[in-house]
DNA sequence: TTTCAACACGAAAACGTTTTCGTAGTTTCG
DNA sequence: CGAAACTACGAAAACGTTTTCGTGTTGAAA
């Protein structure tokens, strides 16, 4: 177990000082040509690679970036990761990934562990405990610390800072008005809590689609979801107790849950009810029946986001602050869940 | 934008000497209890906090853990790194994800990235390029270094370090079994080619469970894919082909492509054909029906390795080196996709 | 021969810590 | 009262770099 090398080293071993180690090593025009060539040898030979640690220590910047997002076991944040750290890595940037579990306490110890050196900037998505506290102290103080910070998908308008997220509003009315233009009329909604923004925003979008088809709104037709957990029973008697011809939901296992329940209680997807779901994974994709969805693209919203991030942290410090909100537009996959156009 | 506060400046604006801030904040009682008091007062007001950088270049160990894996968007290797992230937060250590895209010079390339001091030591899954080509200099190389290696899932025998695996041939077999317990004669198996270890060793599940039943090895029934991207048309060809009333499949999208393709050609899952997959994914669970499945604990994976690791840092260099092969048991998932056990 | 660039290299500071060692000033004890 | 032992603190080295600023040695110009 030889230990690392280091320019002291090299230094010793041939006889040099450090200082010209180093400027031999970054091709300087002060070392005479003969040294040069030796020191670079011997450090190629013996496979020399300068300690990241002390090249921090020094330039003040650690070259990675860190992600909190609340849980990683879901398609949508791997995804994002998957293109952070695609661009991450063409620009030299490793990527430190840290989970908040969707807790305050976490997401605000994370941030707290890697703003002290670890990271030069962070690319974060909001736990579900942090909206609902609205408690952001935590973001504007790595803010004032010249921590540049991305947040993406859930996001909080008081923080004055670089965004990316996609255009809930217009793609919620997308799907709904995907159900209009299939022939439903009676179209219920299942989303989650008002807190989470994406739940706010996409039941604007369902209430605007109807409104411009003159469609009367019915508070009855929406459920709001909390837990996770009783998801399927709450969806189950939800759907047993009114009679719609389309059900829009705002995640992939609201949508499923749905088949299944109608399915169960003999309807038949999409001949008598068409569903249609948001985020295209994995689940949507294999489904029996395929399922219509509006697929929010994570792997541009990842690419973007370290973009954005790595330009703040690339650019020089007298330039002046300004924000950018980056909205990546969705998409709509039509499948087999709901009834082909007439 | 304040900069952040350093132990010098503490020193200076209390007139104090650095080493004295720096021991009254580690409570030393060399520092007298007045001045010790006053600097932490001062310390605790503006929110001190060592730098992790310098820490990391003063102790030599940066208290974070590389983790080096295929890919991301694949549920179970989301589930290791949830495992490994939770163990490792629990003891102080962060976690820097590093995705090989299932590329032998990404893995390379990241490994020596970490290795130059961003990280104390590495979980790493194989990327099938790395295992095809049977090149793991670089495993030797960060081992020889210095830094402790704990591999996961896709493993190889030739290199001396802690693994965690599951008992793929138990698994196996223990899949193949139940589909004989439900009745089925003629199984199929669909695999991944054979230098990923695990189609070789759940091949081997396969062959053992026939062979205590009786039942005679058929080449035909197996099929080989190479290519995740033409999987379907592969299996649906395949299925076509041959006559049977079990299918084994290597992983959740075999399994469902294979029922998909089952049900188009007018066969019942379960009643005609039982099917039965490998890793309880998201998939598993919500599909229609419900697939039988042999589950590997991705969670507890990641937190056996996370631990080993862990351990190995931990433990001083004196102790003398042994590596553990730890192996966690896989469970099977009895859900609609097979039939019921008469 | 003197003067002065140009050349080739080294010393030292700096990044932010921790830790060893030294040393004033005070107390204790014989 | 003198020596020894504490007490409370500071100086400096070390971790591995980069970079600024010397400085000694050449060679050539005057």
């Amino acid at each position: 177990m030889k230990p690392k090398l280091t320019l002291k080293k090299i230094a010793k071993e041939l006889d040099v000082s450090i200082s010209t180690v180093s400027k031999a090593l970054r091709d300087s025009p002060e070392i005479g040509e003969e040294t040069r060539e030796k020191i670079k040898a011997f450090a190629k030979h013996y496979n020399y690679k300068p300690n990241n640690i002390a090249l921090s220590l020094k330039n003040r910047k650690t070259k990675t970036i860190g992600i909190i997002i609340p849980e990683i076991v879901h398609h949508f944040f791997t995804t994002v990761i998957s293109g952070v750290e695609k661009v991450a890595n063409e620009m030299g940037y490793n990527v430190l990934v840290c989970l908040s579990d969707n807790s305050f306490d976490k997401e605000v110890l994370n941030m707290e562990m890697l703003a002290n050196g670890s990271t030069d900037g962070f690319i974060l998505s909001l736990a579900k405990e942090t909206m609902q506290k609205g408690d952001y102290h935590h973001l504007q103080e790595a803010i004032n610390q010249g921590m540049p910070l991305v947040l993406f998908d859930r996001v909080v308008d008081s923080i004055a800072c670089d965004k990316v997220i996609i255009d809930d509003v217009a793609g919620a009315k997308k799907a709904v008005q995907h159900l209009l233009d299939v022939g439903c009329r009676r179209i219920a909604m299942i989303s989650t809590v008002d807190y989470v923004s994406v739940g706010k925003l996409r039941t604007k979008g369902y209430k605007e689609a109807l409104e411009e088809n003159d469609i009367e709104f019915d508070e009855n037709l929406i459920l709001k979801i909390e837990e996770m957990e009783d998801s399927e029973k709450e969806i189950e008697e939800f759907l047993s107790n009114c009679e719609v011809d389309g059900v829009f939901a705002v995640n992939e296992h609201f949508a499923i849950s749905a088949v299944k329940t109608l399915q169960e209680s003999g309807k038949k997807v999409p001949q008598d009810v068409s569903v249609i779901g948001f985020t295209d994974g994995e689940l949507s994709k294999r489904f029996i029946p395929g399922l219509t969805t509006v697929s929010q693209h994570g792997m541009r919203i990842g690419e973007e986001s370290a973009r954005l991030l790595i330009e703040k942290l690339e650019r020089t410090p007298t330039e002046e602050d300004y924000y950018k909100t980056i909205i990546v537009e969705t998409g709509l996959v039509v499948r087999d869940s709901t009834k082909s156009k007439k």
